[in-house]
DNA sequence: TGATAATTGTTCTACTATATAACAATTTGG
DNA sequence: CCAAATTGTTATATAGTAGAACAATTATCA
């Protein structure tokens, strides 16, 4: 009566976890990528304190001086209400200073400060020795291009 | 002395603004493609109400059926201590059951209850007409493989 | 022109996701 | 057997994000 019933085909075989189901998934295969890629990019950043959206705010104004806080924001799918302490943050660092234009005095036009534009340049470069790394894991050039292409294809045109 | 200096080079050209400093990071374009596929994800689900970690949770417990909490968590990058309420929702939603098994009673083994079970073949059903389109997006399942293959290369083989 | 609508920055609030610490119950390993 | 590790749980803190409301300003257009 205490017999187990001794497995008429012996075969314990742990059985194995099956992930599949969720890493064949397009989208959850997308976020773990992103997630990784982000977290890489937060510890080589990590001695200069910034975030992945403080850099991709700095490099905007780089690029476009003098644009809006509503610009910027847009551009990085940032809600303005929630832009406001990010330039805060980057104001008091002393990276980034709000000017208002004279033609309309509702914006805040924002320009990097002298400071901001010596740390941008370390900034950019740390960016760039990061993105080596991706190109790298991806497989080159050739890789990443191809990548970036297939990225585009998920996103709205507009 | 009105006069506005009229343009020696004619062009007001409104400068445009340039986005290409972010948008050709590889884990910029990564973050946007990611935000919008979820985006899309949730609305095809916004009548279940149920979001993706929801979803990847019981497609797992599917294929995994009396897994231990903590096997699907870690399997899904998500903290134990913060899986406790996902696994509440989906009890009281009458989706999964906790079971305690006999010879590990720390731990909670986790089922499809037979209404889960319904539920979750009609979620499959949502998933795999979103996954269609996303490689329709890609253009094709070719396509779909190559991104797949790429992200993977991103990820810690471990 | 003047009334009305829209825009911009801002504050406040709320909700989700995530991270850490602590704890009890239990199991594991010397 | 005792110490260490594991599991689920609670509590707490922090980012990130979303919406409402508001004042100041600018744009629209009848």
């Amino acid at each position: 009566m205490d017999e187990q019933h001794p497995a008429p085909r012996a075969k314990p075989a742990r059985r194995r976890f099956h992930t599949d189901v969720v890493t064949d998934i397009v989208g959850y295969r997308l976020r773990r990528a992103q997630i990784q890629v982000f977290q890489q990019f937060i510890a080589r950043f990590a001695t200069h304190d910034l975030r992945p959206a403080d850099y991709s705010t700095l490099a905007l104004i780089e690029a476009n001086p003098g644009s809006k806080q509503i610009e910027i924001a847009r551009a990085l799918g940032i809600k303005r209400a929630n832009f406001v302490a990010l330039i805060n943050g980057l104001e008091s660092r002393g990276l980034v200073e709000r000017r208002q234009p004279a033609n309309d005095r509702r914006s805040q036009a924002l320009y990097l400060t002298p400071h901001g534009i010596e740390q941008i340049a370390v900034f950019n470069k740390v960016q760039a020795d990061f993105e080596a790394h991706c190109i790298e894991r991806l497989g080159g050039p050739a890789a990443r291009d191809q990548l970036m292409e297939l990225l585009g294809r998920l996103l709205d045109e507009e």
